[in-house]
Order: C-alpha cells, then sequence, then structure tokens
DNA sequence: CTGAAAGCGCTTACAG
DNA sequence: CTGAAAGCGCTTACAG
C-alpha cells in the first residue's frame, strides 16, 4: 500500500531493479549493495506486493486445492499434508470445494485458472472422471489428479493402491479363518469403491473361495451405511464371520450394531475398515483397518505439480502409492 | 497470459476503458457497446487477469482463513461455511493453518496481508491471545476473531456463548436427577475450556449443588482424553451418575469405557457432549450433545469482515451466537 | 457515455 | 555488477 520498492531503493541508494535483484536472490549483486539493500528492507519494514510480482513474473506463488468435502478424514489428512508442504516452500493454497454432485465446470474452479489465480492444480476428486479435465488438458494449465485414474496415461496422477488394500484385507481374515467374509461398499461414485471390491473379490477367488452376492451390500461412506446394514443383517438372522468395511466410517457403524445386537468382536464377528480415520486407534479398543498414505499422496502430488510448472516433464506421471495394514483389535 | 483486454477492445471496436466498465458493472456504458463487448468477450473466452486487476484495484477478492487444525469437526464446518459464502460472492479462500503451538507471528500468515495477497483474515483460533493481534491491530488491516475473545473491545470478534452451553448442559443432567455430575474438561489452551467449565459452575451453584473438584478432571479435546479419564474412575470404583464431556471427542471416548466396564448408558451413567460432531446423531444410537451454531459463526464472521473491507464500521462488532442442546440417547 | 493518459508495484531483457 | 526503459494487464481520475 505504502511503502514500496521505490523507497527501499531510495534509502539504500541503489536502483530498484538492484533491490529486485536482492529479492529475488540474484548472485550478481555485489555483497555491500545487497547488505545495505536488506538493511533498508529491515528499517522500512518492506514487503514486496504480491500483485505486482504475479503480474510482472507470471507466476503468482499459490496452488488450487480442488476437494469435495470437508468431512472426509483422509481427504483432511492430504490436505494438512498439502498446506504443510506449500507453507515450507513459501507458497499459498486456495482451497475449492466442490460437492459430490456438483460439476466442476461450472465451479470457480475454473476460474482459478482462466483468471491465472493459481500455478496450478491438486484436484483431489475420486469421483468419476469429468470434461473439465480435458478443457485443463486442452488449455495445458499444469494440474495433478489425486487418488483418480484416468484414462489419458498423459495425465499426471498419484493414486492410492486400492484394489491391493482390499485384497490385503480380505487376505487378513481369510488366513485368520473366517468363514463367511461379507463386504460393505463405498459410495459407487468413487472410484475407490470399486477398487476395493476388486481387492476382496481378488483375495476370495485367490483362495478359492466363491464370491457370494448376498453378503456383498452396497453403501455409502458413512456411519449410517454399515450401521443400517449390518443392522439389517442380523436382524434378518444373517451372522457372517467377518465384515470388510469399505472405509473406517462404515466399519464404525457396522461394529456400534453388531455389539447393540450383543455380539462380540473380533470372537463372533470379525470387522476390517479402510483409511485409519483418527478415531481409528482408539475407539472400540481400536479396529484393525487399512491405512491410506495421505501424506505420501501430498507430497507426490506437489512435487509432480511443481516440476510441471517448472517445465520439467517427467517420464512417468502416474504414482501408485501402497497402502498398510495396521492391525488392532477387531480382528484375530 | 495471451489474450487480455486489449484484444476484447479491439474486437469490439471500443477503448480498453469501456471493456473495463463492462467487466465492473459500471452503468455509464451504452447498451449497444455493452452487448458488443459482451459478445466478444465471449467469442474470445476472456477472463480478465487476477493479478492484473489486484494491483490495479488494491482488492484481492480472497481472504484469509487462519486455523489451528484440520482434525476438528467443528472447525471444518466453520471452513465450509466460510468457503461456500465466499463462493457465493466469487471470492477466494487462502488457507493457512497454525498449529497450536506454532506462533502466528512467524508463519506466513503475517505475510498474507503484509504482501498484500489478502484483503482480510478470519482467525479461527479459540487460543489464547497472542501479540499478532496487535500487530493487525497496529497496521489497520481487516480482521476478525472467530470464537476468541479478546479484552479489547475494539476488535472485531463473533463467538459462541460456551458459557450457556455448558449451563445448559449440566442443567439437563441436574434437571434429570443426576447426583454426581462429573466434568471432563477441554484443552486449557483454549478459551472454550474454560468457559464450558464456568457454565457448568454456574448451574451446580445455581441449583446449590456443591462443587466437587474431584469429579472435575482436566483432559484434552480427545477421544483419548475422555477414555483415559473415565476408565481411570471407574477402575477406582467412582461411579458418577453423569459426564458432562467437553466436546464430543471427549463423550466418545468417555461412552467408549462406559459401556467396556459394563456398565448402562444413559441408565447407569448419563452423558453430554459438546459440538455436534458428525458422528454424534448416529454412533451409540446418538448423543445428547451441545450443537455449535457452526455455519453462523462463518456468515457473521464474513459478513462483518467484508463490511470492515468496505470501510462500513459497524457499531458494535461483538457478536455472541447461541449453541443448542440437541437431546439424544445418552441422557434421560 | 467515451477514451487518452497515468499509474498500480514489480521484473525482464538490454546496454553498459 | 548496475541501471534506464519497457512491459506485465488492468483501473482510475480527468477531459470531453
Amino acid at each position: 500500500m505504502s511503502i514500496s520498492i521505490y523507497d527501499v531503493a531510495r534509502t539504500a541508494g541503489v536502483s530498484v531493479v538492484t533491490v529486485s535483484r536482492v529479492l529475488n536472490n540474484s548472485p550478481t549483486v555485489r555483497e555491500k549493495n545487497r547488505e545495505r539493500v536488506l538493511a533498508a528492507i529491515k528499517e522500512l519494514d518492506y514487503q514486496p506486493n504480491a500483485a505486482a510480482q504475479s503480474l510482472a513474473k507470471g507466476r503468482t506463488g499459490t496452488i488450487g486445492v480442488v476437494i469435495p468435502s470437508l468431512d472426509d478424514s483422509f481427504m483432511m489428512r492430504v490436505l494438512a499434508g498439502t498446506e504443510a508442504i506449500l507453507r515450507e516452500r513459501g507458497m499459498y493454497l486456495i482451497l475449492s470445494v466442490i460437492s459430490e454432485d456438483e460439476p466442476l465446470d461450472e465451479s470457480n474452479c475454473v476460474k482459478l485458472f482462466t483468471e491465472g489465480r493459481v500455478d496450478g492444480i491438486l484436484i483431489l476428486k475420486p469421483l468419476e472422471n469429468e470434461p473439465y479435465i480435458m478443457e485443463l488438458k486442452k488449455r495445458d494449465f499444469p494440474f495433478v489428479l489425486l487418488d483418480q485414474h484416468h484414462a489419458d496415461r498423459q495425465i499426471a496422477t498419484v493414486m492410492v493402491d486400492n484394489v491391493n488394500g482390499g485384497y490385503q484385507a480380505t487376505k487378513k481374515l481369510i488366513d485368520s479363518g473366517a468363514g463367511i467374509i461379507a463386504h460393505i461398499k463405498g459410495s459407487p461414485a468413487y472410484q475407490s469403491s470399486h477398487e476395493r471390491y476388486e481387492g476382496y473379490k481378488k483375495a476370495l477367488m485367490e483362495a478359492g473361495i466363491p464370491l457370494r452376492e448376498e453378503w456383498v451390500a452396497q453403501g455409502h461412506f458413512s456411519m449410517e451405511s454399515g450401521y443400517t446394514i449390518t443392522s439389517d443383517w442380523l436382524a434378518k438372522g444373517r451372522k457372517p464371520d467377518a465384515v470388510f468395511a469399505a472405509d473406517d466410517n462404515i466399519a464404525f457403524g457396522a461394529i456400534d450394531a453388531i455389539k447393540q445386537h450383543g455380539l462380540r468382536i473380533p470372537e463372533d464377528i470379525e470387522v476390517i475398515g479402510f483409511d485409519d480415520h483418527p478415531f481409528s486407534a482408539t475407539l472400540f479398543s481400536g479396529i484393525t483397518t487399512v491405512r491410506q498414505p495421505a501424506e505420501a499422496l501430498a507430497r507426490n502430488g506437489i512435487e509432480l505439480l511443481l516440476a510441471m510448472i517448472n517445465g520439467e516433464a517427467k517420464r512417468n506421471p502416474a504414482i501408485l502409492l501402497e497402502p498398510e495394514l495396521v492391525i488392532r483389535s477387531t480382528t484375530r
């Protein structure tokens, strides 16, 4: 507002070009002048104006993060990781929440880059693909898809190996001797729901256990869903030996229902969730789950994105991260 | 990058000034020209450059939101509300996470406004006051404190009436005939912890019930805390008639502990939490809690902030919002 | 109602 | 190693 680079130049006795060089860590500044400039900056408490820098440089130093929900512990972990990494680098984060049903195209997410507010976008939207991706691609704007597969292999993506996660969870249940292993699927709009189900089927098939569709329920990522479906089974006298829930919320609901029906966990029914929700280590004495590598997802995503922004094309823009089975008290 | 206001002016056959007027909804543009400009904008798929606009206008159209954690359902509700309101207004949100112990002064939060990246800041930091507030005040930069009292009555604040919330919760327990009403306090750094405790004491006093310090435990806002403290009491053979937990996380932990000790809720022990966590409506058949007005907090905060940015000084910059007792199954 | 000019606060070639 | 000049893409008074 008030004090500008000209003020600094004047009190340091150099030109604004030199001040700019000091600001941008250019090596071609005489040490004495650098010190003078630094002293003037400190004396005047000068901060360069971000808008002017952005306009002149063509870089904003901020990244857009598009996220479908602020009510999902996994996504919050990714968001927190992203924010922390950007902060370390002196960059900023513009948050854009796009609800599940709202098309990205019509949101302010598009304006985020057409107005040049951000240098790149991280899209954490594990939903079905949408036309906006093609729009971004067409405009050749840097973006990375997090937790979302895309048919176009050219598009930069960082994903979690949900199939393997589902496989590991189910295999653990098979190994512990469970006969009937039920599965409660997540929201159909999420790719991860299908992938975890694939892993479930794969483990069953590998063990020679036939898939029994009557033990696969279509749920969604919520506690209510796990509670309702499990209660339903139990009320009808149908008792599985184990439940693989597509996420921890579902698992919490399932466990709640099982306990209310007077059954014990893991003695009567084993339960495994997915995510490693903050509550999972404690609630119900700690639940067994498949921990998602949220921080790694954030870090890989940012690094890929920054590389793209800097024009460093990566050879393989598709990264697959492995989740990890965390065994606690809801399995044998 | 490529197409600018000059391109639009050329194809519309007017000057850039006229284009700028159309962009900014100035009424002094001949209808025919307005249409031409709009047509040219559409034809060229033009979007004004945000950095240039910010620089020329001295307004960025973005607000900074400072938040201590992304792992708190109440704060996430406030954040989601804030984002939605800003989106409606075509504004943007820069997210800055400042962890509990990290001093705000040294964070990028200060650069947020010294660099002119935002027009104002919403500080959701219900912690003890810190010097940065004086810094903001001194620079006369628009900011609003959310959920935080401040001694300086000139500072704009929007708060939740935690004292009343604690009072209502405790009164409910007294009314249902509970004899020993224990209280598990929240993290000491949070003002809300003390305020809810005040409400607890007030209700007790009003009912002529002596405060028994042995039934007040210093916890922190987490499930572990509620679990550990409650387990401890029960293990020692100390059974309260009711527990007022300073938040729902603590309540979840307390309930978990009570059930593990083979006691029934609410028959043996009643429990009330605070917040209305997303799980609270479902888990354990739904817990009784004090719902915080998160959306109202966000809306009031933004409106106050925007008024300040626009130079409209409010008469009374301190708003107090009332929480609401939500009765579910963990009380009688 | 419209436009020429100056300015917002920086950085980037280009000379020296 | 340093600085004068032009430019980044808009908007704001000021004349007309």
